[in-house]
DNA sequence: GTGGCGAATGAAAACCGTTTTCATTCTGAA
DNA sequence: TTCAGAATGAAAACGGTTTTCATTCGCCAC
């Protein structure tokens, strides 16, 4: 994912149901039983099958930038052109180890980054904000699937 | 930066000049002398104002393709939607410290990702072959530039 | 040298995800 | 009920990148 510091998270369940566009609180509803990581297209798409009257794709846009804003959604650029997202803990962010065979990606369970961010920030007296990191490989079970069959 | 795993790296100064298109060898001299990291357009715009006949966009863009094929270049994502480039040693890759004010950057002498590879393999069963990592914040130059105004 | 063929090149069009624009509709406070 | 600001949607604009396709280049065989 993409981490950028500022945030201005003081949500509670029933703040949230305040201050969420009706736009956003279905993308939100499908981002929360999505597991994998959804691109706008791919939450707008769903909309459209599901509802009698779906938000349009800007809107679907605009309630992602306010998801992310508020902590709720984080946003995941893997460098293929294509911006996905999922729920997050409020405020929390994670990164991914992606499977290029089956698309599919598990989270990592703490930030590199954020466990080196007082070393780099001593050694290049730099102040770290933010950062992307994913991880791209092949997760186990494809491994199986390749392997066996004798490396190309 | 990007890592992709496979390369095919098996080069010398005299077999690249072999090997090199002109287009290439044009974009390769733009990087060999830039420090910052470079879009296609920007390495496009310099050899507009200094050769009698430029490449055009399109050959630049061949050009980069094949450069980060024989790792030569490598190419950084900072999630802006614009690639950008720069010269590497043969095979290697290093990741950002990447400035939001003054847009500079400076190399992480060691890859984080590297170094935590055997674990994260052993702990998640996950076959590592590339990743993206790039961090972002102040340097210490625009560290002073804000701190003495008082914070906002 | 000359013919010929695949590689390289360039201009323009196509792509595609995302953002803007702008007119319309909704919503909540007064 | 009225009105202003927020939310929405359709369509156009954007911007970097990729494709298409016709032309030119470079090099080997003859």
């Amino acid at each position: 994912m993409s981490v950028q510091g500022s945030h201005g998270h003081s949500h509670t369940k029933s703040q949230q149901s305040l201050r969420l566009t009706k736009g956003a609180k279905k993308v939100l509803e499908v981002l929360e039983r999505t597991d994998e990581l959804s691109s706008a297209q791919d939450i707008h798409g769903a909309l459209r099958n599901e509802e009698e009257s779906p938000p349009g794709l800007t809107t679907v846009y605009r309630s992602l930038e306010s998801l992310v804003q508020l902590g709720l959604v984080q946003a995941v650029d893997f460098g293929d052109g294509e911006r996905r997202y999922e729920m997050v803990k409020p405020g929390e962010h994670h990164h991914h180890l992606v499977c290029e065979k089956c698309r599919n990606s598990v989270h990592l369970d703490q930030c590199l980054v954020q466990q080196l961010e007082e070393s780099i920030q001593a050694k290049y007296k730099f102040e770290v904000r933010g950062h992307i990191l994913e991880i791209f490989g092949l997760c186990e079970e494809c491994q199986k699937a390749v392997a066996p069959a004798g490396k190309k």
